[in-house]
DNA sequence: TGTACATCAGTGAACGCGCGTTCACTGATGTAC
DNA sequence: TGTACATCAGTGAACGCGCGTTCACTGATGTAC
């Protein structure tokens, strides 16, 4: 089978099984599932498009995002998503938010790690590229689409939460509280030092430019590797000392 | 007139200007402009396919880079880039050679100036950072491209020259000779992390993500600013040594 | 010097595809009475 | 408890768009003789 003859296919029927499901998992909770229950109101479609487009997005790339595959994986009619989120932008800054959410979650439980500021940095990074390495979908977006409204209230804020764990961590490095407000170029030099640092890694990482040094490197030696002897060396300077 | 109806109009009227702006250039010449001259060959098409891809490319991104739009551009049939490219694959993949060199060239040169490793250094990472501020159309397609084939041999050739430059770079600060077949971990780990940090700052300036910092520093305070402040610190450790 | 001819760069019409958007519609829901 | 009705989530047909690809073709070039 196609994959447009799949998709045709489940178009036409996907709508009632799902539903099925929904009502033979709770069947007699009806206030919450009375709507997920019938098969022509879905009862919680924004947030079924939004695991659909989440599920485009790592599967087949920023590039296969488009609302009318978002219908289709989530079983529903192309102009549904329309219906909820106006446009691709909006599904898409939505779904970002999301990203951001997950993002700081991994990023704030990491810190939680290691008794040494050394230890805990180390923890940090290592979260920060593992979430992009199983994500690397949404950190893509998250992090160079040119499509994310960045004004949505919801984007905004999720974005601004994962800066603000940025400035904490490079803060408690620091052994200070940062302002967040105004920064000292001092502070902003620390906190784009850290983030270009893990940033440029993570970006090469994905986009296999790390394959010409990794292939050069004693077999066995794989990016986590690299990763961790990259961030020891970094608290040595760049240009030795005369 | 819309944006079609222009490019309508120029799709009927552009080839011959082009060959005529050609002949009055150098009339003389006869063996080297003899094809520019007449309207129905082009003579260079191939390069001016290239010159108008890369325009098209800073001018409306990436997803405006088709082979029509090419075509479009360069005043030829829609047909006639497939012809000399294949499919779009092959001529991004040839634009980004073009993109390496003139990056790697960028870079050859910036390491030229300063007397101090660490003004070389300083100098490289500008000069890098500038690249890509220039070009961010070339600069995106040169490293997160899905599109790329990286086994072109122009393509291949020009991305290993300008990884060799950064080796290179590394080594001179390391004060060694790198024998770039066989890394040490250690020498990897200062490659990558030159890199990363660079190449971090860069995307993070290019997505508009720096935005947060810039906008909480003293007024007048540049990118340019932030990213000698942020080398400055990186000649320090990340975490402070008890 | 002139002519015939092979080559091949570039044309343009045609095709099918997937997309976003629009819009009149349908059918389930829940509330007012 | 039952009925009428407003609401609105979701449908599906239709539209126009730009894209890549194909292919028979045309017209300039340069070489052989």
């Amino acid at each position: 089978m196609t994959r447009q003859a799949s998709a045709k296919a489940s178009r036409a029927a996907a709508r009632k099984p799902v539903a099925k499901a929904a009502a033979a998992k709770k069947p007699a909770t009806k206030k919450a599932n009375s709507a997920a229950a019938s098969s022509y109101h879905h009862g919680d479609l924004r947030d079924a498009l939004l695991k659909a487009a989440e599920k485009i997005l790592e599967r087949d790339g920023l590039p296969g995002l488009t609302l009318r595959a978002v219908a289709r994986e989530a079983g529903v009619s192309h102009a549904a998503p329309a219906h909820h989120f106006g446009d691709l932008t909006g599904l898409v800054s939505e779904l970002a938010a999301i990203g951001f959410r997950q993002f700081n979650a991994a990023m704030r439980a990491a810190g939680e790690i290691g008794t040494t500021p050394v230890e805990t940095g180390r923890a940090r990074a290592t979260a920060y590229v593992d979430y992009a390495r199983t994500h690397p979908g949404m950190y893509t977006l998250m992090f160079r689409a040119e499509r994310l409204d960045m004004k949505r209230p919801a984007l905004d804020e999720a974005a601004e939460a994962a800066f603000a764990s940025l400035v904490g961590a490079v803060g408690a490095d620091r052994k200070e509280t940062i302002e967040e407000q105004t920064l000292t170029l001092d502070q902003a030099a620390d906190i784009v030092r850290a983030w270009s640092l893990v940033h440029g890694f993570t970006s090469l990482l994905l986009d296999d430019r790390l394959y010409d040094v990794l292939r050069r490197l004693p077999a066995g030696t794989d990016a986590d590797a690299l990763l961790l002897a990259m961030l020891r060396r970094a608290n040595t300077p760049i240009v030795p000392q005369p």
